[in-house]
DNA sequence: AAGTAAAATGTATGAACGTACATTTAAAAT
DNA sequence: ATTTTAAATGTACGTTCATACATTTTACTT
């Protein structure tokens, strides 16, 4: 049962509350059973809330899962601007920033990469959610190609930019993979050490 | 429908046929709708059997998913070791066999991805996959491994194996995730020099 | 304190699910 | 040709699913 704040006064805060407690019993129960083994039920019965209460929040069971999926991609592409934003201007932190935020636990944990990749999973069949999951992919792009860019300027290297964009973010997903499937015995420090590693390869002077 | 070879002849061979039948069939539904989304009306609609048929050849829906998957993991650890037999004692040249065999449509394509993806994605509920994903894992680890210690041995490198190996191991797969995404204007020899690329970073004088 | 409208409840319904099993089909043996 | 028996079929059953909606509860208004 999910109660992380008890239950708030007034008609509108109480209709907003439940909502909320649906969508991310929604998420906790997709990280679980995947997209097809999330039933009402299962939802119904870790949000606390009636049955019928799902059908009056979320037309149907589809709008509940774009708006879960939604919801947390929200929280990521936030979290990522943010951790650019902190890092200041220099391209080496931005970089370090953008490794830690994806391997922090706020982000990197047990309930994100289940939705994350139960979505990922589905996607064949379920094409309309493509867009939300390319979004993400582009938020994360478009800084590193900034950052990526001016790397190359300010160290006077010839790197091919969209090609090591692509492949630092595979690798990043990679890691996330790695997560999901180990997430027992994973270490955070290797795995941002090993990508260091690999981009001090590449740029020898900056990330040694 | 599936219909690769006709139908051949003798009561055995019928058998086998028909068992063979339904789990490539069960492979392609698992690919497009998941493991939660793959039910005996849809593998029994693909494979053309009667309803029943399922139930004789395999006690229960679980069984059929798990060989299933054991199906499919067979043919890409007898790919990877074959490929790596075939380069040779060139460590180089195992490396890049290994990429090329990772890449290759025979097993980079969207089935493989689309039933590869759907059980890691329900790993978490269905724990019992684990030790067959893992199994994979460690016939992929364990080439590696060797591999590269040979490389630091011949080149004089002092790289960190293990870390080296998760990091590349984890670059191949996000690319796989990559293609299953976006399986249309996917470049497969990109997607191999960039892996070749972040290695010349670290193997300058061996992988330029 | 009484009335009212919004919100939440819980039962009902039909479709789809996995599985069991009596029946039919057809390959092999006589 | 007839018999035998393994293999395949298709219906039937109990369960679970998403959804609809009449009913009850409860926060707000008067």
């Amino acid at each position: 049962m999910i109660r992380k704040h008890p239950k708030p006064k007034g008609r509108e805060a109480i209709k907003a509350w439940n909502h909320n407690k649906i969508i991310e019993a929604s998420i906790e129960v997709i990280a679980k059973y995947g997209i097809a083994g999330t039933t009402i039920s299962r939802v119904v019965e870790l949000a606390d809330v009636s049955r019928g209460l799902v059908n009056i929040h979320f037309k149907s069971k589809d709008i509940l899962l774009k708006e879960a999926l939604n919801y947390m991609f929200a929280e990521y592409n936030n979290t990522i601007d943010n951790a650019v934003k902190k890092a200041g201007s220099n391209p080496v932190d931005q970089i370090k920033a953008i490794i830690t935020a994806n391997l922090d636990p706020s982000i990197l944990n047990k309930k994100n990469m289940g939705v994350w990749f139960a979505f990922r999973a589905q996607i064949r069949s379920m094409p309309e959610h493509l867009e939300m999951v390319e979004t993400r992919d582009k938020c994360l792009t478009n800084h590193l190609l900034r950052i990526f860019e001016t790397l190359n300027l300010e160290g006077g290297y010839k790197i091919p930019v969209k090609s090591v964009v692509r492949g630092f973010m595979v690798m990043l997903e990679g890691y996330w993979l790695d997560f999901h499937l180990h997430p027992r015995n994973y270490d955070r420090e290797e795995a941002k050490n090993t990508c260091l590693f690999f981009l001090a390869g590449l740029f020898p002077k900056l990330f040694k």
